[in-house]
RNA sequence: GGAGGGAUACCGAAGCGGUUAAACGGGGCAGACUGUAAAUCUGCUGGCCUUUGGCCUACGGAGGUUCGAAUCCUCCUCCCUCCA
């Protein structure tokens, strides 16, 4: 490659790296480097970490793993880094509260499904996948102290979530101070050129770099990106906030999760998951922010090709065709769960027990209030009395807009 | 080590001797409406029952005072702030 060459594909990977990002730290080094990897043929070592603090990963974080891939397709080496040892103590970035602390066991149970949920979003043969425990159980109490020598407190509570915690008298514990310097520290660990994150990761992310330039390596160049708002359009996307959509969700909940986020999410749904795809979506999404398009069918298809991408094509199809019979021509679904109950000898079981057994309802009041707000419906038929006697047979029951089951009584 | 403040349902937060399964807000569920599981409005939101009523469990934990306690007292646990 000639030296001109080189600049425009150094122009080109830099443009890629950036997009969808809010920041890029040590751009300017990165180009630098970047050069010298491109005469040498030689990949940048690109870090993305998550810590297995719940088994399931979201599309909020899928937004940094199809990033992770855009590396990937750049040539790059890409570095998923598995917190096993972060996870045993929790992050405190942008949380209002201590984060729980799980144990080695829980820890190893939700790492092992990680990957797979990686595997979904890009091809982890390609991927060199690390735990941080590699280093980090190897580390002497001596060589902790001297890590965490390297910033101070007043520059801790500078951080919002902690200066805010402090304000509002909520604890920090001092082990909280420590996850910045073990995240940091991985950046050392693994050499990193790059670090990927969300933007309340920053923090973090700028640790590494001061951690590298401490152990006398050069600094990461860091990438910040927005957070994925969840399905209620406000809050980010979190699975305890339960507003998330899981990597691992079944086809026709996905696509229905979808179908519920506020028209005003979807320019920036498409924004961030689309990743440079999808180009004319983003089209049509950008004319009917100004007022034009109709955005049912835009939703459809963005809840199609969320599918399609984590799924398949068929998958979201199937999803799709589903999700217009069952919530928007309110048809009976094709799968409806069959529970069959003993009549014991009995003439017919209550309604509100049917419901309960049916799994319908977790409780018999629960189950009395159902029906007496008209939530219930038998064969199609809306339900007012709770002690209605069920006989033997097999009905259709239905609670709320969506919930089905078979019940067949003998 | 000392002084003060606090712990209430899924979450936040009132209540400070009886009419409190406990205001209010959020969340959740149901209903109406809708292109959508959005927005908006309405209702419900501890459990069990023979349900215009009854019973059980519940206000950090353990005791106590009282006809009666989330509310008063004692001890304990945990948290926060300030001083050292």
């Amino acid at each position: 490659m000639t030296d001109a060459a080189i600049k425009d594909e150094v122009r080109r990977q830099l443009a890629v790296m950036r997009e969808g990002a809010v920041d890029f730290y040590g751009e300017n080094e990165l180009a630098a480097r970047l050069t010298v990897c491109l005469k040498e043929d030689r990949p940048l070592r690109v870090k993305l970490g998550m810590d297995p603090s719940s088994s399931d990963l979201h599309l909020g974080h899928s937004v940094v793993l199809m990033k992770l891939r855009r590396f990937l397709e750049l040539g790059h080496t890409p570095i998923f880094l598995v917190g096993d040892f972060t996870a045993r103590i929790g992050d405190p970035s942008g949380r209002n509260k201590t984060r729980p602390a799980l144990d080695a066991d829980q820890v190893k149970e939700h790492a092992k499904t990680y990957v797979d949920q990686v595997a979904k979003l890009l091809d982890v043969s390609a991927v060199e996948v690390r735990f941080n425990g590699e280093w980090m159980d190897q580390m002497t109490p001596g060589d902790f102290v001297r890590l965490c020598s390297q910033a101070t407190v007043a520059r801790m509570l500078e951080r919002d979530d902690f200066s805010k915690r402090y304000a509002s008298e909520v604890p920090i514990f001092i082990h909280e101070f420590l996850y910045p310097f073990v995240q940091g520290y991985d950046s050392v660990a693994l050499e990193a050129d790059v670090e990927l994150g969300g933007t309340d990761q920053t923090f973090n992310l700028l640790m590494g770099r001061e951690l590298q330039r401490a152990y006398g390596q050069p600094p990461q160049a860091v990438l910040t990106h927005p957070l994925l708002v969840g399905l209620d359009g406000h809050e980010k996307m979190s699975k305890s906030l339960g507003n998330s959509i899981g990597i691992t969700d079944k086809p026709g909940e996905m696509y229905g999760k979808v179908m519920s986020i506020p028209d005003t999410a979807m320019p920036e749904w498409h924004r961030l998951l689309a990743m440079g795809d999808w180009p004319e979506l983003g089209d049509r999404l950008a004319q009917f922010s100004d007022g034009d398009g109709d955005p049912m069918a835009l939703k459809h298809e963005l809840a199609n090709n969320i599918v399609a991408r984590v799924h398949d094509a068929t998958a979201a199809t199937e999803a799709g065709e589903q999700f217009r019979r069952v919530v928007q021509r309110k048809e009976v679904p094709d799968h409806v769960p069959e529970v069959t109950l003993a009549l014991a000898g009995r003439v017919g079981l209550k309604l509100v027990e049917v419901l309960v057994e049916a799994g319908l309802a977790s409780s018999k009041s629960e189950a009395r209030r159902l029906v007496q707000q008209g939530g219930v419906s038998v064969d199609r038929e809306k339900q007012s009395d709770p002690t209605a006697l069920f006989p033997a047979g097999s009905q259709l029951i239905q609670v709320g807009k969506r919930r089905y089951a078979k019940v067949v009584v003998e």
